[in-house]
DNA sequence: TCGACCTTCGA
DNA sequence: CGAAGGTCG
């Protein structure tokens, strides 16, 4: 009896439920990861997040290693790649935990097959906190706000205790070979870019609970109060961790939870932040396929939720505006230090990435997608269902019926949240003496015709 | 049905 | 303090 675990989106050992079941159920245990970058349903990679599963499969293969588990490594189509390793190893069990997006129908199709071969293949919890199909409106529809999304999560049972690391693993006597990990090619071949991830991250689910210990013991008292200011680092930097499921949702709230009780701190606000994660991965679910293809325009992965913004006129992006954005050379100091930021180190502090992308499509007025990609492409933490969410959310057309006349001004929100210019004078000291891209003024008053225009008329605008 | 409410605001 | 318009119960 030989149960392949399909590693995925949970490069953990922790609360792995299909770990956990594989350990229990048979006698031998491989253990899979496949780089499917031909799937339909699968999103190629960005950049970043290359980089951070390079590190991330190595520290694993390492933990495996030391309970006498080989990591298999394996690059194709998913469906053919799973089913001749399961035949190479005469698997007679196959477990994976749950993916929610795009990827749940290519998951979907695999367990059928397998099924029909006699293999026993079956998905177990996934890496939220609960199923997306547990979450509606008395009306039975899904939530398109997030204050009663989240109360109706926090009036459900609570999610399960994260399970232990599985005590003793046997590894199958059939090992299928592996690729080399470094035949991937994951790291980025741009010089010095992978030394700033490196400086600033360390991936794998050692750091993961060492992040979560350390912002509980130290930041979670003030993170209320200290979280809005870009200069202090009062985040948990749990983000690129959960995205990997390095560590578990289940575990964050647990623990939280356990240090709330212990020493009376309040980790509701943080908890709140952990909520978003999940209505944006709920709100994927039942929008499936947002997250994939659908787009003729070269570059851009995904499509909207709100087919009313389908007409919205966006303008051409003029490619030096785009590079100024990108670079952060745009003569705002806060927006030039957040995209300095992202670049050099892979990260965005979250107030710092409403304001960046603000500007992008309201005072550059440039289409939402272009600037989610250049996140999914520089970001540690892109997530499918995060990123596009998101970004929706900001530009105003996301589910909910967001207030688009809210412009972020960069040079208001500079003033309120970096009054001293500890975070530009950190990541972009330069910026004051650059010429500013765009007046604030022109072009916020050019967004907001620009919305209204859809507003009035949604059916008599051409196709772009 | 209807009213309270909507993460992160600009002026 | 006003800025829409939809969501939710």
């Amino acid at each position: 009896m030989t149960a392949l675990i399909w590693f995925r989106d949970d490069l953990s050992l922790a609360d792995h439920a299909a770990l956990q079941a594989g350990a229990e159920e048979a006698g031998g245990i491989v253990a899979l990861y496949v780089l499917d970058e031909e799937s339909a349903e699968t999103r190629p990679l960005g950049g970043a997040a290359r980089w951070w599963l390079h590190e991330s499969l190595s520290r694993l293969r390492a933990d495996l290693a030391a309970l006498g588990i080989p990591l298999v490594l394996r690059r194709g189509a998913s469906e053919r790649i799973v089913a001749e390793v399961a035949e190479e190893s005469r698997a007679t069990h196959v477990f994976w935990n749950r993916r929610y997006g795009s990827e749940r129908h290519l998951d979907a199709r695999l367990k059928a097959s397998m099924r029909e071969r006699g293999i026993d293949a079956r998905s177990f919890r996934g890496g939220l906190l609960f199923e997306p199909w547990t979450v509606a409106t008395a009306t039975g529809t899904p939530y398109r706000v997030y204050t009663p999304f989240w109360r109706a999560c926090l009036a459900l049972p609570a999610p399960a205790a994260p399970l232990p690391v599985p005590e003793t693993l046997t590894a199958a006597a059939l090992q299928p070979a592996s690729e080399a990990l470094d035949a991937w090619q994951l790291q980025p071949t741009r010089p010095n870019w992978a030394g700033g991830l490196a400086d600033r991250w360390t991936p794998g689910e050692t750091a993961a609970l060492g992040s979560l210990d350390r912002f509980l013991d130290e930041r979670a008292p003030g993170y209320r109060e200290r979280r809005d200011f870009p200069a202090i680092d009062a985040g948990s930097e749990l983000s690129p961790h959960l995205r990997w499921g390095e560590i578990s949702p289940r575990t964050v709230w647990h623990r939280a939870l356990a240090a709330a009780t212990e020493t009376g701190v309040d980790v509701g606000t943080f908890l709140s932040e952990v909520g978003w994660r999940e209505f944006a991965s709920h709100t994927l679910f039942h929008h499936t396929g947002v997250d994939r293809a659908g787009n003729a325009e070269p570059g851009l992965h995904v499509r909207g939720i709100n087919p009313q913004f389908d007409g919205f006129p966006w303008r051409r992006p003029d490619a030096n505006e785009l590079a100024a954005w990108q670079r952060g050379e745009t003569g705002f100091g806060v927006v030039d230090a957040g995209m300095r930021e992202l670049w050099q180190s892979g990260f965005m502090h979250n107030r710092v990435r409403m304001i960046t992308a603000s500007f992008l499509t309201k005072n550059l007025l440039i289409d939402w997608r272009v600037g989610e990609a250049w996140f999914w492409d520089t970001l540690v933490d892109a997530d499918a269902a995060s990123n596009p969410f998101n970004w929706q959310w900001v530009s105003g057309c996301g589910a909910d019926a967001a207030p688009y006349f809210r412009v972020f001004n960069p040079e208001t929100q500079q003033h309120k949240f970096d009054r001293d210019g500890g975070y530009v004078d950190r990541w972009a000291p330069d910026s004051v003496m650059l010429p500013q891209l765009v007046d604030l003024r022109e072009t916020r008053v050019r967004a907001l015709a620009a919305y209204e225009s859809i507003k009035l008329a949604p059916r008599e605008r051409s196709a772009p």
